[in-house]
DNA sequence: ATTAATGCAAATTCTTTGCACTAAA
DNA sequence: TTTAGTGCAAAGAATTTGCATTAAT
């Protein structure tokens, strides 16, 4: 289910960063990788209840520091959780079923170079989400429940 | 400071739409107009403390609804509102002042559309926001306090 | 009169904090 | 040892809900 890079990598990059791996931390990181495509903070807690609340949240937050997992921002606003492909990418979010695939192509950045080079604005970052129907969604009139 | 349609062009909408065009709504909205470019529901409510914070939610949703008003997604991850130019826009934002332009420019979905027709993923909609320096922040070495 | 809209206060949801405690290094 | 990391429970924010009441048409 994870997509990430593995699990080797991951303790790699955390004792890179001087941080420690600990026990709710591989906890943390295992739970996310079985709660599926993309995951809520309370999706992760739910899986190991026996991690305090904060300590989720907590290493959900370095997660995304380090470019682990990122978050996308769904449809109807609320925030989840994934396993990053590391590095600058997109999501199409589909609103039927809620998969969630990635993009990298379409460079946003290189596309507004000349709009803001002309009101003189110097972007530092964006934020895209695509919104629409996946291959399975746009054959079948309504897909999944939610 | 309001920089979308006039009161009058706003009521007749909301008359269109079957709603009743109530004191707390009209309250809302001249606080609204009154808030800056960007503010938060918090912003809304400390200004009408006689409108009920169900009633200041309620109506900002339904203005939203309605694309008079807009939600910017901060640099951090909280929610702003703003008047809406009406239509499918995007924001620049800086994070510097977090001053807030608009472009409608960069037609994302058309940059999209053969992506999207690769993997058959039929686009219905997109949110970006873009985050840099304004064109004075970008002078200055370090702009306003936030 | 009707019934949409409101106000209030409680309930939710999601996340952070304070702090004594535990365990990696 | 030392101090990063944890757990708990409480505190917060940002909204939403239930429901009796009010007011716009």
């Amino acid at each position: 289910m994870r997509k990430g890079p593995s699990l080797a990598g991951i303790v790699q990059r955390l004792e890179d960063r001087g941080c420690r791996v600990t026990a709710p931390r591989l906890a943390v990181l295992a739970a996310a990788a079985d709660a599926g495509d993309q995951f809520s903070a309370e999706d992760v807690a739910r899986r190991v209840p026996h991690v305090g609340r904060a300590t989720v949240f907590r290493t959900l937050k370095l997660l995304v520091e380090m470019d682990v997992l990122c978050r996308v921002l769904l449809d109807d606003g609320s925030l989840r959780y994934r396993w990053s492909r590391r590095g600058h990418h997109h999501h199409l979010v589909c609103t039927a079923c809620g998969a969630v695939e990635d993009f990298t192509l379409c460079d946003v950045t290189e596309l507004l170079r000349e709009l803001t080079r002309a009101i003189n604005f110097s972007v530092e970052g964006h934020w895209l989400e695509v919104y629409g129907r996946c291959a399975a969604c746009s054959v079948q009139p309504v897909g999944a429940p939610a």
